[in-house]
DNA sequence: AAAAAATACGAGCATTTACTCGTTTTCATC
DNA sequence: GATGAAAACGAGTAAATGCTCGTATTTTTT
């Protein structure tokens, strides 16, 4: 018995049992857990199979090494952050006026801290691994063109290299104001977010437009 | 010989030689050297001995553990960070016309990142450690006050609150997009630089005016 | 010069942590 | 029910890393 099995034959892709795919659901959900609770780096392999319930083994028969397990989290983050970012910067939301506009965004994502804190640690975690920095880019990378959309409803003769970085960096002053407002108690969160709307709106009004934008469909 | 001389007797305060004090000051060279490197959190202790060339031993010589590193660290820090605000956000660049005032500011933040690179991951690095987060959380106070008096020159009437929180926002408006302006080539670079001047210009000046301000001496 | 204190060394300890291995148990297929 | 693959286990390994210890050398003090 046990036949030199390292864990991976090439040749016979591991067919996957029922059970199987949903011990990889449980890791990544305690995965998601630890590393919400402690950044990726800090979450030890040990740790996320205790949390799953399982053994260091097992972890290690559905993932080759901790990366992998990361890789596994990736369509979660992505998917989830493309999902909320679709529901909330679509062509309806982009002709309010533009204060409004901002007020719902920034709430918007100021509720999804709460909702996907491990999402959150890595959006605004450090670069400790060159892969997370890449993985967290490609996902502000989603995000920056769903606001670049936005911002091309509003005003749609700009460039499309302006119109990139007018998101990038709304992006960024967004993501420099939001650890400070979600550490603080909720009196300063108020008066921080209700800060970072203002400047928003003093840098993008000039560009996009202050008012609400008519939905006319002469083309 | 050798009685049970655990580094660091109480009563007897350790009477540095000139030759200790400058190992410290090695050692301290090379922890900022590999920290700028690395990130202090990477940074291994044997790698700042063998860095500063000396033995492990001898390091912990005068640093009773790796977070003394840092304590040692912090008045480099927090001195040149102090030289270097003070002499740029001064009374008289507080007068000059808005847009120039950013300008220079922003240009010597980004100077200043190339000078000291050690200052700028501890700045802009993750909070690791909890003594780590409150280093730089003392940092970004003194920088902060000078900020405010900046303001306070413009806009005297504005309250304490609102003239700290405008220094706040500002400061993390410009945590937010640094990190991208340095990681990128020199044209985009540019082209980030000047939009978070256009942005801060944009938030701050109808709060604190866009003009110079008169150095009126009647009261 | 002698004693004491400070400095210096570097092999090695203790701990942590990603990951393995040999084995046993459960499941799917015949 | 027999057989082999997949799943599960958990003690154990190798490497990294903060730090110590016994000892040797240099400097200061007496």
């Amino acid at each position: 018995m046990a036949p030199g099995r390292s864990q991976q034959q090439r040749s016979a892709p591991i067919r996957r049992q029922e059970r199987g795919r949903r011990r990889i659901a449980e890791i990544l959900d305690a995965a998601e857990e630890v590393i919400a609770e402690v950044g990726f780096e800090e979450a030890t392999t040990n740790a996320i199979a205790a949390r799953a319930g399982v053994s260091p083994g097992s972890l290690y028969q559905f993932f080759a090494n901790k990366e992998q397990i990361l890789d596994g989290l990736l369509p979660r983050y992505t998917e989830s952050s493309r999902d909320f970012w679709n529901s909330r910067l679509n062509a309806e939301v982009a002709r309010l006026p533009l204060a409004e506009l901002l007020d719902r965004v920034v709430e918007a994502m100021a509720a999804f801290k709460v909702q996907r804190p491990a999402f959150w640690v890595l959006f605004h975690g450090s670069p400790a691994s060159p892969r997370l920095t890449e993985v967290a880019e490609e996902v502000r990378a989603g995000i920056a063109a769903r606001v670049r959309d936005v911002f091309a409803i509003r005003e749609p003769q700009l460039p499309d290299e302006r119109l990139e970085l007018l998101a990038t960096v709304s992006i960024a002053i967004v993501r420099g104001v939001f650890p400070l407002a979600m550490a603080a108690d909720e009196y300063r969160r108020a008066q921080l977010l209700a800060e970072v709307k203002g400047a928003l709106l003093g840098y993008l009004g000039p560009v996009v437009g202050y008012g609400a934008v008519a939905d006319d469909r002469r083309s």
